[in-house]
DNA sequence: AATTGTGAATTGATTCACAGCT
DNA sequence: AGCTGTGAATCAATTCACAATT
């Protein structure tokens, strides 16, 4: 069977690793930290060494963006910032919409922990109207989920149901043009290849855990 | 500059990848599902179709702690549930302890979550006292927590403190045993290396999916 | 003198290909 | 015949080593 278009090689997208995406908003904390203690200017093995890598990480990680330092001297702690988070596209607030209005769903929409990162839940879906008392935000029925999408040009998605109806669920979000989930439910989501799924599984990170503390 | 150790080689431990420990989590969950519908057996075909991974990794993965299969059948469901649980050291019920009563903290306290996983929150601390009405777990003072890991043999902790905090927290909570942290403070945590962290930050994984779906 | 940027080397993880059981 | 288990091959990520720059 020979392979007819070994040649093709998907396209040309420079291909960044998921783990060097992660990492840059580990640099961007630091940088952050940085800025606000008046720090100018850093060099690759300080801001590795607060980002808990190795300096040549840091910048093999760098250099698949472009060239941001000054040899000699280190890198200009503002500049790289804004270059990371213009990347990142986190410079102008994101609205994001919660859906799953559970145990987890309320704990997520009382925490304000986002906001400054350039991200606001602006509203929350659940199948069954909430309690209005405590919300800081509006909980509306899953029928106004399309419209509400479509209105405020939403694409993140923050999926707190559970597991039973999240693929259905999932499914409605990607029909309402949602193109990243962050997905609380325990399972492999399946959705069209445009669509990201990051996943955060609270019980397999204790159970990760609890491996690695065994003896 | 001749390598006077090529040949020592760290030490025999078989150094099993994070990856794959993650991946065993993944393949526990699917499996409990399995054995809900009363499914005995099943081929790697299949179970790595469940858990979003290809046939080989799955047992590749599973080779690293032995041999669990029968050629030509497959893998009887339960043994290997029962196995990976086991190894995760998840079949008997495990405390875990709660450290800092904010916003996430008190919102992963009424989380029942964990507890269908083998975890249980037993007790939470904090530095400044909470309102008692609608907490279902005892919220005590930072100085009650040496005493308290030490006679309920906790090993393991969730840290929801603020980030200024987060390390000198740690530092009380390696000194008084606790071995496995589940951070979610967004720094990097520095500790002895007989200590795991773990760490989840939901900004992080919102700005990955930001930078994922652009364009 | 200090520090970046980067090909080359190394290390690690995944996938292939097939031998070995049942 | 079907499916696991695994060494070898491939692919990806990290680290090294050093040339280039300020």
């Amino acid at each position: 069977m020979a392979r007819v278009n070994d040649a093709v090689k998907k396209t040309v997208r420079p291909e960044i690793p998921r783990k060097t995406v992660y990492r840059l908003s580990v640099y961007l904390r630091c940088l952050q930290r940085l800025k606000g203690n008046a720090i100018r200017t850093v060099s690759s093995e300080a801001l590795a060494k607060a980002a808990g890598v190795k300096p040549t990480q840091l910048r093999k990680d760098l250099t698949y963006f472009g060239q941001f330092g000054t040899r000699g001297l280190g890198y200009d702690v503002e500049e790289l910032a804004t270059m990371i988070s213009d990347l990142l596209g986190t410079n102008s607030l994101q609205p994001v919409i919660l859906v799953g209005v559970g145990n987890l769903g309320s704990a997520l929409l009382s925490y304000r922990g986002f906001e400054k990162e350039g991200f606001e839940i602006i509203a929350a879906f659940d199948l069954v109207p909430k309690d209005k008392r405590n919300r800081p935000r509006p909980v509306f029925s899953m029928e106004k989920l399309p419209g509400f999408v479509q209105e405020r040009a939403v694409r993140m998605a923050i999926l707190t149901v559970p597991a039973i109806v999240a693929q259905e669920v999932t499914n409605q979000l990607v029909e309402a043009g949602i193109t990243g989930i962050l997905n609380f439910a325990p399972l492999v989501l399946q959705v069209p290849e445009e669509v990201v799924v990051n996943n955060v599984n609270l019980a397999i990170e204790l159970e990760n855990l609890s491996y690695f503390i065994q003896s």
